[in-house]
DNA sequence: TATGAATGAGCATTCATTCAT
DNA sequence: GATGAATGAATGCTCATTCAT
């Protein structure tokens, strides 16, 4: 019960800074608008987290924890399939728990260049692990695995912050993108 | 004569500007430390500048001024090229290009959030140029373009993050990126 | 019975008041510290005193009414004896009752600035009774009274301020300071 | 030119700094509070002391600068003369110095529990010196020295005190303390 | 009565900007 | 033009006090 209010007022607190962050900068965002944007006091902030930092992390923090699990079905969902499909399945759910998670993502990106523990490394290493499948099933070359992770990453960050930016939904992206990076952009000869 | 002395003094002031940006970050280079590197008074900025923000801006500018030309120099690089190698050779010199403003690339990736008007657009554009003359010429596909600039923007700068980080190079990374954008990476059968 | 149980926790809450006041002074020892020390939440404390300043207040009034008895005590003792086994007397008392008391006085030393109604004025009206002792005796002269009470006094908190630092225990003072202040520190003629 | 107007500024600050501790105690006299007395802004403090905490240990370092050869001429004065002469002279012309830098004493008093590097030590050392000379002099027994010094400092310090808080000068006290001191308060038996 | 989360005025400190010299 | 001291609004943080439970 009381521990329910708790962690209630500790997620509007989070929201707050979420939305503060995203639309002002990590910078932007003063303890005073956050707090005045969650309804309480700036002293109140300190009864849920220790400082300024700490609570910017736990933003980090929780939302990684929500989105990890998200991440990791989509990883393992249609193990049983083939690794194209598998990976075009992947993106969709990927982007899918992203559209979900848009304001996180604008936060991530605002924060990127000081490296906070946020999803980033989860989702390399998601995307590691699901490219180690192709190998193993002989769809793509051992020396591709490296630059097509960069190139995956990277596409899939441009992605997203393009359409972070216009409104426009992630879920759509997916499917050209591994098209692409799967087969090229060089128009193929007729047989 | 007198014009030259103040551009001259302008132009340190954005060098010591650009450092201490890419060192400690866009809100972490105070005015105080950017006048001392540059051997001049705070006031002066502002006989330079209307406001820090100004002065950023102008850094941003001067920059892509700068960058600019030799961009669309390596974009008109052989013009009497069929596309691919025109495109391997625009990649390459754009990397070149890239190597000597380090500096400026490190800025750009901390404040991109921002949006700057910085050498993004202009490197949208030149790549929008020459997939178009890969259209032209039937070497891709129409419907690969989009999602090709989307691919080829956000792979090169997670190699421009990824090398600016480690301190390697970027020149050596342009052949893998084009060949894996135009031939993807599935294994092919063998003929 | 109710009230015994609430002079308890006043009392609980006064002694933890004391330590932290004696080590982390006046103005560094929080309510919040305190009321974790006395075993109780910090809205507590204001069923028993109306303010921080109050608690203050009351700590010492209560040390005080625990001394002032004790401090009389040391001063009727002896009262058969002629002035100075009985100024001896009540020194070596005074100190004994002080060693009961070391947190009180250090306390009494970190506030002293605020003149707080402690016990110093009940020391000072000890001394100048047991003065008026000796001038009625003829022991001392009229006129020295004056300058022996301060003297007295000073000498007295100095001893107390080094030996509380120290950790020393203050009883062994008594004698050597009578001795000075009775007789002087000039080298006598031997006669 | 410049350099004297910046140190008549840091002056003005350290008076106010002065006057404010000496009136609401070190804790009490907040920065603004100091800026406004001293007819500054609070950001200018810093242009003069790295924080509140550098403000404070120069006033107490400034007014033991200017106390301190006082105190060393007071001591060497007289040092043609006998002992008694001469502790005499010394004590009257430390309160004489003391009666130019009454506010200091309050602050000092003020501050005395926090050991602040003041002119306490000095005074120390000084009646240290002069006690030595007595000795040297077989004016008083080596045995008596320390609780001599002991009971001198004190005696000082609980004039000080409270002359301070009577606004009473301190020059008149001197030399019934030396008597005191010197020959006891015990009547003498007449010869 | 006891609790402890909520409160907000107060604090020291920073820094872009101004301006007298 | 150049200087750098002065400015004061803004920030993160603390803590005595209040009050709903």
């Amino acid at each position: 019960m009381r521990s329910q209010l708790r962690e209630a007022v500790r997620a509007t607190i989070l929201d707050a800074a979420e939305e503060l962050i995203a639309a002002k900068g990590l910078h932007g965002a003063g303890l005073a608008q956050i707090a005045k944007r969650a309804g309480i006091a700036v002293g109140t902030l300190y009864n849920y987290f220790d400082d300024r930092d700490a609570m910017v992390r736990a933003l980090f923090e929780t939302r990684r924890a929500a989105v990890r699990p998200k991440l990791l079905a989509a990883l393992s969902a249609g193990a049983d399939q083939a690794f194209e499909p598998r990976l075009r399945r992947f993106m969709r759910e990927l982007f899918g728990v992203f559209d979900e998670y848009r304001l996180y993502i604008k936060v991530l990106f605002e924060a990127e260049h000081l490296k906070p523990p946020g999803s980033h490394q989860d989702l390399l290493t998601a995307i590691d692990d699901i490219l180690a499948v192709g190998v193993a099933e002989g769809a793509i070359a051992k020396a591709s695995v490296d630059p097509l992770a960069v190139a995956l990453a990277g596409t899939l960050r441009a992605v997203l912050v393009r359409r972070s930016q216009s409104g426009e939904s992630f879920a759509a992206a997916a499917d050209p993108i591994i098209t692409l990076l799967l087969d090229g952009a060089r128009k193929k000869a007729r047989p």
